[in-house]
DNA sequence: CATGAATGAGTCTTCATTCAT
DNA sequence: TATGAATGAAGACTCATTCAT
């Protein structure tokens, strides 16, 4: 998707409009460049005509393609979060094991920061905001079946006993999420660190904890 | 910033007498509106007039006080970020094992969030705003001293032994660093969590792991 | 200027395309507009709104085809002052004797005054102010070059013996120049004296005094 | 008076309220330091806070000595301009030959550029703005007395034959006039150019111009 | 599809002035 | 006399959005 376009920078593409280019395909093309400047400054912060500097037209002309700012940011989350929410079912289907659903949740989880740094760094910064939105309810309903599948596999492994009975389930829970969603902010995804060996350094505390024996 | 411009033609220098003595009563009430305003809304999103709305003054009026909308969050920073700094040190001067030295790092990390909720979101929800501003070198400044210290710690103790030796640190500080300050987007003072015990939960995952035996 | 800067918090870069292209019909008119207001008002008493008005558009649209307030001074003092160097680099490299350049010089003067009275006068009016700003480093320096040139050709009459002895050339050089340029707060070009008469005068009393004989 | 203060830094003289200072040698003191930065940066451009800050104390407190920013600017025209007014009618009255006359009021201007550098630039640079308040007719009423004691000395001039017959009167006297009183724009009082030398190089161009026989 | 011109509401900031203490 | 807090009107500039061409 999108988000992939990380690092790259104002190309004008004036000249290329004489092929047929479906109109789909440059919807895309502004979707990435409005993605990435989103992620990087911030949506409040970026205005629609640096959109449109950097896709090399008027800002005004941005409007054949979108009837506002705020479609924008919505159609660029839809796109990230609807796939990400099918995957986690279709994990949670799979498994058998709760801890063996945990891990793959959270294998998943750092895949999806490498995939789209893009739209997860949008997504985290946003949040607040977007919650105070009406408009973008959408998102916080699949937040939310988000949270119940991660909570649900984490009763069950507790219940079974694989998991600690001492600890506080809801708190764990946000202790995981916080932790690896917020490595969008220093991950970079062609870095010295691969996404599956911080999945698996993250894996590796969470099993056992930080201390020895 | 950028305002500026700010944009009279005219160079001015107001002299020594900045805007506003430092020590005022009023000038700690207007930071104490708007620091929970830029909390709540996000810097950019909170305008001068919201602030002075909420003191019941005119926006212009806030100038006398201040010289500029940025001041305020400097000081807001300044006044959080300063001290936590100092009690940083102190811990890690007092402390003898690297094991209780983290853990009070830690407790001491939850009790700055239940003490400044306000500023503690205002920094985390800033940060890659005030990473880009010149302005802000100082915020860049302490959060680096504060990683050192933490650092030095978990090294440490990874040397003495008592940390595990097949955790990357650097990626463990991260995760340990993220998943505690981001509690501040759900935690609440007055809420069923005491700080306390927040801290207690999060010192048994990180010590042992979820997982049981 | 009060904008400023200016004020907001992200930094922006606008890039190369620059607000409204050079070369613009509407953007000239706009140009007119605002260099007769400069120049009857004073460049900082004269407000974007006064010109917009006169404009018929509204304040912020002025924002469309120039980036700044400064840069609608810039460009009206530079479209005046480039030709106008121009013109006197070109009378100094015609002229053979030293005389005949400066009456050229000065009647070119009168001419210019009759031919752009707004922009002498902006230029009259703003010239400390300009002198103060940084950004207009730009018009100092025509006006240095200017004066080398005058300057050298009244050295070159005194040292040739057509000019008197006696008299010091800088401050004659500034008699002149303020004479000359100073009518603009009275003349009018389609009042009662002609340009051509007015250099007339001017030229009989700098040749042979005010006494006779 | 307050003109030959340029030049001076802010001082604070808080401590010196103790001794009797009467009212009015206050209100002097800051007619000096608001007449330059009136002369300096423009009567628009300069602020009551600028003037408070060289004065060492807050803008407010100006209002205990004058009633606005404009009566500070009329005062200080007013000390300048009537003193000057009476000398050249008696100058006028006292001589006999209009060319003696002439000389005379000619010496008399630039010395009064060296005794009031800040008020002469003030009124210098202010004149368009005067001109439209009507709140200063004041000042044109003595700018057309002064006027006409000039025309008069040179119309008799004429008459009387010691003035060429073949100039126009009234662009010969705005001539003279502006080439004299914008000399207050690099004339320095303490620099290498004495205002009496000044005056005889003038007098000397004035009297049997520049060419040479 | 895109341009170029404009809107209208809003942003931060400035500043002369007032007034209770 | 001076302070310190505030007013209210204005200023330059921004920006999402619209629309005729």
């Amino acid at each position: 998707m999108a988000a992939g376009r990380s690092g790259q920078t104002a190309t004008r593409r004036r000249g290329s409009r004489s092929a047929g280019n479906s109109g789909s395909q440059r919807r895309g093309e502004l979707l990435g460049i409005a993605a990435e400047l989103f992620a990087r400054r911030g949506y409040a912060e970026t205005t629609v005509r640096d959109i449109a500097d950097e896709a090399g037209i008027l800002s005004g002309s941005l409007y054949h393609h979108f009837s506002s700012k705020e479609e924008m940011l919505d159609e660029i989350l839809r796109d990230f979060l609807d796939p990400l929410l099918e995957r986690f079912i279709a994990i949670e289907a799979e498994g058998t094991h709760p801890e063996e659903v945990l891990d793959e949740l959270i294998r998943h989880s750092f895949a999806a920061i490498h995939a789209s740094p893009v739209a997860v760094a949008l997504y985290q910064n946003e949040l607040t905001m977007l919650h105070r939105q009406p408009a973008f309810e959408h998102v916080g309903e699949i937040g939310d079946k988000i949270e119940k599948i991660w909570l649900s596999v984490l009763k069950a492994g507790q219940k079974s006993g694989v998991f600690r009975a001492d600890v506080d389930i809801n708190l764990s829970y946000r202790f995981i999420r916080d932790a690896i969603w917020s490595t969008v902010r220093w991950y970079r995804p062609r870095g010295k660190y691969k996404h599956e060996a911080v999945a698996v350094q993250f894996l590796t505390v969470i099993h056992g904890g930080l201390h020895t024996s």
